[in-house]
DNA sequence: GGTAGACCTGGACG
DNA sequence: ACGTCCAGGTCTA
């Protein structure tokens, strides 16, 4: 948890912004954004490319059930060199599909290269380096740098934000996700990442009830 | 440099 | 029951 920040703060300055914010931040007030260890938020979001929610958590838990290590109640979410001894075949066995290819060669790529080094890595750097990994495209390196890096700058684009920003914050239907990453990160600079947060769980609740 | 199609898998939908 | 569609995108042509 990050609580050195101010999120009374945050949550003022994104309302200000417009009335959508406004209804999220309250919506979703007790959101945080986490600081999550960064090969296991890599493998997660390859994973999560074009999946649904509940199989990525089953995935993700058969990974660590394969060999992570065991914590009695659960296993743990499996180091870089615990998936290096994994082969592609066996990953496909546990229902990676497409991503079985992705996560090996990521694997094989990151296993002798320390992740805290990127640490240093300003957004831009970080982001460029991330983006040479197989499987990792703009949204993902986003939620990499977002949820293991801290770096508030980032805007992840899925297909809620999508839909959030055509709803919302447009008047003409913008598909290029490139062009909405854009505009939302002028529009909330350093508090991107928050306000992707707190629109991001108040559609997916709205749609819910729906 | 930007844009369609394919892509594992399994649960939901008709 | 059984084919079709779709899901927190990425890769390739």
């Amino acid at each position: 948890f990050d609580l050195n920040n101010d999120y009374s703060l945050i949550k003022n300055t994104l309302c200000a912004q417009n009335e959508t914010l406004k209804l999220a931040t309250n919506f979703a007030s007790g959101i945080r954004i986490l600081n999550q260890p960064p090969y296991e938020m890599i493998i997660s979001f390859i994973i999560s490319a074009n999946n649904n929610i509940k199989r990525i958590q089953s995935l993700v838990e058969k990974l660590s059930a394969k060999c992570g290590k065991n914590m009695g109640e659960y296993y743990a979410f499996p180091t870089v060199k615990e998936v290096a001894t994994l082969s592609v075949d066996e990953l496909k066995q546990l229902g990676m599909g497409f991503r079985a290819k992705y996560i090996y060669e990521t694997t094989k790529k990151l296993e002798n290269f320390d992740l805290e080094t990127l640490r240093d890595y300003d957004t831009v750097k970080l982001l460029e380096f991330l983006s040479t990994l197989s499987g990792v495209g703009p949204k993902v390196a986003d939620c990499i740098a977002l949820f293991a890096y801290h770096k508030m700058d980032c805007f992840p684009v899925d297909t809620w934000v999508e839909k959030i920003y055509n709803s919302y914050f447009s008047k003409e239907k913008e598909t290029n996700r490139a062009k909405i990453r854009q505009k939302l990160v002028n529009t909330f600079g350093n508090l991107s990442g928050y306000a992707q947060q707190y629109l991001f769980y108040y559609k997916r609740e709205l749609d819910k009830k729906s």
